[in-house]
DNA sequence: TGTTAGCACTCTATGCTTGACATTGCTAAA
DNA sequence: TTTAGCAATGTCAAGCATAGAGTGCTAACA
């Protein structure tokens, strides 16, 4: 689409207003190149002409528009996508078997943000598609007991319920034996479901009519591993931003990732790795913004997620290649299992 | 200290100052009070000499001093203590008993930080000072397995182990009927001590040598209890605060937020109600900022703490009251048990 | 036909000046 | 002790001139 001089172009102007946030001009960009500023005018008019460049004010230089860096990061860094990806901040990281995986995760995300300045999260995984593997009822005290839920990837959620004076520890005992016998092994997403089902059964229902404030707390404490889990850093790391010297954007900002909106910006479907500039997000306040996202594996088919926001003038060149490198060794965490 | 007149004044100017954020001057102030704008220029003359009050250049009106706040929070307010503290949008709230406590305690602060445009923060109840009420562990599949503590005030942590192929599910059961013989009843903050004592012991550790990784498993889900949890909102009011328009002092008022700074800046151990503000703060970050802080009772004399956190020219009159309100009802929420 | 030098033009950023305004501090009178 | 009056001092916004960076266009050049 674009002749070999104008990528050149294209590629000198993102990289060098990557650098400074400052439009770049023609004679600049002559220093890296061998023609003169009144040709690369002449070339930088037509990409304008063309939407790959914009101009903030008539007599300024040229800073990228969105389709300017969408073929930045589609065809001009295609072609170095197999450069070496080694990141050695992270090696030892990942080569340390010792420390937990949900902490190992932690940690990359933190040197994410670090190496980037932007926020970086982590969503996920998600115990919603795990299995039922153990349900039990602890008494802590006359009146008090704990309800635990285990399920066959570790994940664990517990709830608090008072017991009234008329409930025999005995009986208690059977129902959470029925409940066993009923969800073991059943998706945590089915749960809600079975248990209102196996509830019209006629025996089950006798057993369990004076129960159902137990019932409820088991559903609730299920229900706790549908909330989605997530981490997320670097947020002051984002004031280093001349973008966002501006309060306002910086609030509607937070505001979202405070609103527990962080799903709604995070792509969380994409094969490989996702890249939305400015206003190919669909949430309105991240449209200044540019939201990378990986996947990484985790068990059964199931998945976690990486992601970065930043501004739409993001060092792309080292963003993509890293990203993809933490999603591919995060992947590698759970293959053992 | 200060005669009647002078009191008003600074009363006067507080709450004025506070409500606009602008420096008061004589003029406004004589429209609630009957004297001349002169004779409250004289006033307040010999307030800013006794450090009460402060210019921001020559010829601006005053702004109250850090003394100034103080002898306003101690002396004019401490008359006011005992107005009917009511706040109706909590009643629902702290009456509703079907909420989870640790749902409650969100959505106060979450209450807390709307009603003031500050930070509020909710730290602990820590779990470090319940006992063990039981151990577990819960085979997973062949090679992995769940570590259980479970706390008599109903905390939960759990670790994953790997299990290596030489031993035996019938030897780790008598390990962790071991451990439990050991350690229930014991304080979490004893585990690790008492643990290492009686591994010394010659017939104990017989059983345990084999199995140090699963002890040191044990002691790393125990030291989770000690890790302080807290609940933080509002960090997106602050950017409504004028104060905060200048960026390097959210720069630094996050960057303490983030790396989990906020157990320096927050007062655990006060009787009553505990105000820091400016340069009574000992975190550089916070000595533009006030952080008023409570502490809630909790089960068996331990405590939780409400905070909030925002510019100095904060509403005390409003917010000191309402932190009291509310640590009195979180307290009531632990005295059923 | 592509490239380049030269030049007028446009816009920003900075510094300076000015006037309007708010407020103080001081003085002298009530 | 209080007050009126007034000069002095500072902020703030608007206006203006200047310097500088960069473009677009034209005409010349290879």
């Amino acid at each position: 689409m674009l002749n070999e001089r104008q990528e050149l172009v294209l590629k000198l102007i993102v990289e060098e207003y990557v650098r400074t946030a400052e439009p770049v001009g023609s004679r600049s960009l002559s220093k890296h190149m061998d023609v003169s500023p009144a040709t690369i005018r002449n070339e930088m008019s037509d990409l304008e002409e063309l939407g790959f460049l914009e101009k903030t004010h008539t007599s300024s230089g040229r800073i990228p528009s969105e389709k300017g860096y969408r073929y930045y990061i589609e065809t001009i860094l295609k072609n170095l996508e197999n450069e070496g990806d080694s990141f050695s901040e992270f090696d030892s990281l990942f080569e340390n078997r010792e420390i937990e995986r949900e902490d190992v995760i932690k940690e990359a995300i933190n040197l994410l943000s670090q190496a980037t300045n932007c926020t970086a999260i982590a969503l996920g995984p998600n115990a919603y598609n795990s299995r039922v593997k153990k349900v039990q009822l602890i008494p802590l005290k006359a009146t008090l007991a704990l309800i635990l839920v285990i399920t066959n990837l570790g994940y664990v959620e517990s709830k608090q319920i008072s017991i009234s004076e008329d409930m025999e520890i005995s009986e208690l005992a059977k129902v959470i034996d029925l409940l066993n016998e009923i969800l073991v092994d059943t998706p945590i997403s089915q749960v809600s479901e079975k248990l209102h089902y196996e509830i019209q059964h006629q025996h089950i229902k006798e057993l369990l009519k004076y129960r159902e404030t137990i019932v409820d707390s088991f559903i609730e404490a299920f229900s706790k591993f549908a909330q989605s889990r997530y981490y997320l850093t670097g947020q002051s790391n984002m004031l280093y931003q001349p973008e966002f010297n501006d309060i306002s954007k910086l609030r509607e900002f937070l505001n979202t990732i405070e609103n527990n909106e962080i799903f709604k910006i995070v792509e969380t479907n994409a094969d490989g790795i996702s890249v939305k500039i400015g206003k190919e997000n669909t949430m309105t306040s991240m449209q200044d913004c540019t939201v990378v996202s990986a996947n990484y594996e985790t068990n059964e088919g199931d998945h976690g997620t990486i992601s970065l926001v930043g501004p739409t003038r993001m060092e792309y060149r080292k963003v993509i290649p890293l990203i993809r490198y933490i999603a591919k060794h995060l992947s590698k965490l759970y293959e053992d299992d």
